[in-house]
RNA sequence: GGGACGUUAGCUCAGAUGGUUAGAGUGCUGCGUUGACAUCGCAGAGGUCACUGGUUCGAUUCCAGUACGUCCCA
């Protein structure tokens, strides 16, 4: 044995080896994907991280999901490419360098606009690589000589294009709307950008009398009685007849004084409050609509601050929440609040910041979307675009078919600025790729829209803008449609379906062919991770604690596709000592390999030999299948069972003798070679899912090429399939499972020999158990003697049965009658209750006529079975009675 | 109000086109340092598969409803 052996640690330490590889894996580009006509695409697009963003639970989890697929189809010989990238995240971003100046006690009017660009693209400098660095210490395989940014030349390029072309084909309108408005951050958000939470609240009824007759009034029911003084009209159902009388006259809107006339509109629901609803078309989507429709006017009494402005007379300047207050306390004085009731209701907050959204009347750009929605439904639908899992299908649709225009200009600096340029002195208004500083029409000067895009316009262009377009590159020809796209459920809506729709319109044809969803990461509690609650857990601190590996490995493990997963630390404890565990196996084979020669030519394979192998193809084929399913975490889990269950408790036992030299030299050779085959390929088929020990691993051991990453991926070989070999190795365990029991309940003690009896009449088991008595001794540290039956009762013996075998172990002076037949008793009832159940079948008329003649001939087999365990398990009960 | 998902061992989760001895990890109990590994080994205990109906020869699995929980949309 060699020191150098020796030296190996028996506790894997990830640090070292996880940065080492990566490293010499990025040297090496063999991350890096050329366009290759002759070979299969494989590619995937990377949900574009926050760049100056850090990583949390979801960006591992979503890039291990994608580093897997990645590894395992580049090992099966794809052109497999992985297009890493960031986005600029417009309002986020702002906010960080607006916040840094506030320190400085400057806002970024003082810097002005070109100045304080100046200090995003610093802070993006500074900032930038930190995500992607980190990235790297997940271990993903992305190219990153392809790494994009939704702000660099190329995706600007392509964000100007679509703009131009949608709004060339009228599928981009400016509009004065109603839109959503953040106080905080200062812009509009898109409606999905609102955040619906249920909040307590109050819903005040204010008695609005009719103008006509002081002494006849209509009870209103707002839960924003500040926005009363807004009000242009009161709305009531048509079919109402409370109200009809009073369709087509006229309120006076208290402490106002206003005249509000009285409309009819289906909008209304009776029996909601008081079924008469205030009309604030200026502060309020739905009264908007209403608004439109009868032709209201759009009074707006809350300025962008969220404070009340100079309509809004003598509150003007109080903030929403005190005018409130003090509109409550006037009315209360006047005796027009009639009550207050208690209740909850959803208030809209910001995404980004969480403060409450305020409805607000603004001039914005749209895209229309209905007609770029319709082939977006048609992609899904047809199947052209699958979703794993399929529920996810539906969620899509629904949102699809009830899509309303996408707000897509925002009120901030930082972002692709809207390429719209309006003249001073006419009308005119010119979309322009290129700048233009005078009016084409009257000469006059021109000044560019101030505002800038949504930050998803960009990402919906992710999956062509990352690969060229619009010029028409060899890279958009050979990874266009991508294969997958892999992200959060969270966010089919932000991102997912407008790259659909993006698409569709200017590729003609879908992103990518299916859209795996994963679910969120949770605290141990089931929680949503968040800054605020505090129980965030940084992936950088677990890979400093535990490796990539075992971070990788407990994220895709114990969970299914689309469902979210909690964290637990056991579970990650769990993951790294599967790497030790593989790490150790490692190390066994090492110090056994001293002299092993590729070429040297062993002795026949013995039964474990051509168990394992056997037990390797099946590995090898339900892993590749679990795959091509998206089922990670089977797979994973299979690979685990087959590496440490079959593996190492079993193969690597039964190997001893033969390594250690108790038998022929050639016998030493065969197991060398079926060991270093077998823990290569098991190796090579966990390297997607634990990239850096494998790789440590598979270098120590003899091997061909340069890196795992470059090996094939195994396919399973039908000749080393021997359904013989695991039928018999089956018999092998029962008996040597039986024996410890037996060995565990008599409290024999481990270092002891022990002596045992096998019985069986079967001359086919008989066969078994006497070509592998070795197996049996070494196993269960037992003296074995195989007899067809049994002669005489053995003195105070202990006994099993299993299927074909009884077990007796002797064990004088170490028996203990009573426990002994408790035992057996015990046994005797599960086998008896099972027995009782099978032959309740096989008594049911309706079971042997209807059911299937194979089901039935089971039942037969195992009642016949079960009947014989029986029938020897009581006679072991009298026999030791007697 | 509409919808999705979940409810299986103490805990976290798998699973079965309907017939299996219903599994894993972790935790628990007992024994243990046998020439890879105590981040380990061997053995064991632990489940009315939420509830109620229906379909069926047979349901934990399919269908309907109920309860509880999580989330999305309005």
């Amino acid at each position: 044995m060699s020191e150098h052996i020796n030296n190996i640690p028996t506790v894997y330490n990830p640090r070292e080896v996880e940065t080492k590889w990566y490293r010499h894996w990025e040297e090496s580009k063999y991350f890096s994907a050329k366009v290759e006509k002759d070979k299969k695409p494989f590619c995937i697009v990377m949900p574009p991280p926050n760049v100056t963003g850090q990583l949390h639970m979801g960006h591992a989890l979503d890039n291990t999901l994608q580093d897997i697929l990645t590894r395992w189809r580049r090992m099966q010989g794809y052109n497999a490419l992985w297009v890493p990238g960031t986005d600029h995240a417009g309002i986020a971003t702002q906010a960080k360098v607006e916040e840094q100046l506030a320190k400085e006690s400057l806002a970024k009017y003082d810097l002005g606009r070109e100045k304080f660009l100046e200090r995003v693209w610093d802070w993006k400098e500074q900032y930038g690589n930190r995500i992607t660095t980190q990235l790297r210490s997940l271990g993903a395989s992305c190219d990153w000589d392809r790494e994009r940014f939704t702000m660099d030349e190329g995706c600007s390029k392509a964000v100007l294009e679509v703009f131009i072309r949608l709004f060339e084909q009228g599928l981009i309108y400016r509009d004065y709307y109603i839109t959503n408005w953040c106080p905080q951050c200062q812009t509009t958000i898109s409606d999905i950008e609102v955040e619906h939470q249920d909040k307590p609240g109050q819903l005040y009824y204010i008695k609005y009398p009719a103008k006509d007759n002081p002494e006849e009034y209509i009870i209103i029911a707002t839960t924003r009685p500040e926005t009363m003084l807004g009000d242009v009209a009161v709305a009531v159902n048509p079919e109402d007849d409370r109200y009809l009388h009073l369709v087509g006259k006229s309120l006076i809107l208290p402490i106002v004084g206003r005249e509000l006339p009285v409309i009819a509109d289906a909008y209304c629901d009776p029996t909601f409050g008081t079924g008469a609803v205030k009309m604030t078309p200026a502060h309020d989507p739905n009264d908007f609509e209403i608004g439109r429709r009868h032709g209201l006017p759009e009074l707006q009494v809350i300025d962008k601050q969220g404070n009340m402005n100079e309509q809004a007379g003598k509150y003007q300047g109080l903030d929403r929440w005190e005018c409130r207050k003090q509109i409550v306390r006037d009315l209360e004085a006047l005796g027009a609040l009639v009550k207050v009731e208690d209740m909850s209701h959803a208030v809209g907050h910001c995404y980004r910041c969480n403060t409450a959204i305020e409805p607000m009347l603004s001039k914005q750009w749209f895209v229309k979307m209905k007609p770029l929605a319709e082939p977006a439904i048609e992609a899904a639908k047809d199947g052209r675009i699958k979703f794993i899992p399929e529920r996810f299908t539906k969620i899509y649709l629904n949102w699809m078919e009830n899509i309303r225009d996408w707000c897509i200009s925002r009120q901030l600096w930082w972002g692709h600025r809207i390429p719209v340029y309006y003249c001073q002195d006419c009308d005119e208004m010119v979309a322009s790729v290129t700048p233009i500083k005078e009016c084409s029409k009257c000469g006059g000067k021109v000044e560019q829209d101030p505002d800038v895009l949504d930050t998803w316009f960009s990402s919906a262009l992710w999956p062509f803008s990352t690969l060229g377009w619009p010029d028409k590159t060899p890279e958009l020809e050979q990874f266009y449609p991508t294969s997958v796209l892999v992200t959060g459920r969270d966010i089919i809506f932000f991102w997912v379906a407008r790259m659909i729709f993006s698409g569709l319109r200017f590729m003609e044809e879908e992103p990518f062919k299916e859209v795996f969803i994963h679910g969120l990461v949770l605290d141990s509690q089931g929680r949503k991770m968040s800054k605020s609650l505090g129980n965030g857990v940084d992936p950088l601190d677990v890979i400093e604690s535990h490796g990539a590996d075992s971070l990788r490995f407990m994220l895709i493990t114990g969970n299914t596709p689309g469902n979210d997963l909690r964290f637990h630390f056991e579970r990650l404890d769990g993951a790294r000592n599967f790497a030790n565990k593989l790490w150790n196996a490692s190390r066994f084979a090492m110090m056994n390999l001293g002299d092993y020669d590729p070429a040297a030519r062993g002795s026949e394979y013995t039964l474990a030999d051509r168990w394992i192998l056997s037990r390797l193809q099946g590995a090898v084929t339900e892993a590749t299948d679990y795959l091509e399913r998206y089922e990670l975490g089977e797979a994973a889990r299979v690979l685990y069972e087959f590496s440490w269950s079959e593996f190492c408790d079993w193969y690597i036992e039964l190997a001893k003798p033969r390594l250690f030299g108790r038998t022929t030299p050639e016998d030493r050779v065969t197991a060398q070679h079926v060991i270093v085959q077998v823990l290569r390929e098991t190796l090579e088929l966990l390297h997607p899912f634990m990239p850096f020990i494998t790789e440590e691993i598979w270098q120590k051991l003899p091997h061909q090429g340069e890196s795992i990453m470059l090996t094939n991926w195994p396919k399973p070989e039908a000749t080393l399939r021997d359904e013989t070999a695991e039928g018999e190795m089956a018999v092998l365990i029962e008996v040597i499972t039986a024996m410890r029991r037996i060995r565990g309940e008599m409290n024999v003690p481990p270092g002891k020999k022990a002596e045992a009896i096998l019985v069986a009449i079967d001359e086919s088991f008989r066969g078994i158990l006497n070509r592998n008595i070795a197996y049996l001794q070494s196993l269960a540290n037992a003296e074995v003697t195989v007899l067809t039956e049994l002669k005489e009762e053995p003195d105070q013996a202990a006994s099993a049965v299993t299927r074909g075998v009884e077990v007796f172990m002797p064990l004088r002076g170490l028996i203990d009658i009573d426990k002994e037949i408790a035992r057996l008793n015990k046994e005797l009832k599960a086998v008896q209750a099972d027995l009782a159940r099978v032959q309740g079948k096989l008594n049911n008329e309706g079971f042997l006529a209807k059911a299937p003649s194979d089901v039935v001939e089971k039942e037969k087999a195992k009642a016949e079975e079960l009947g014989m365990k029986a029938t020897a398990l009581q006679e072991r009960v009298k026999m030791l009675s007697a």
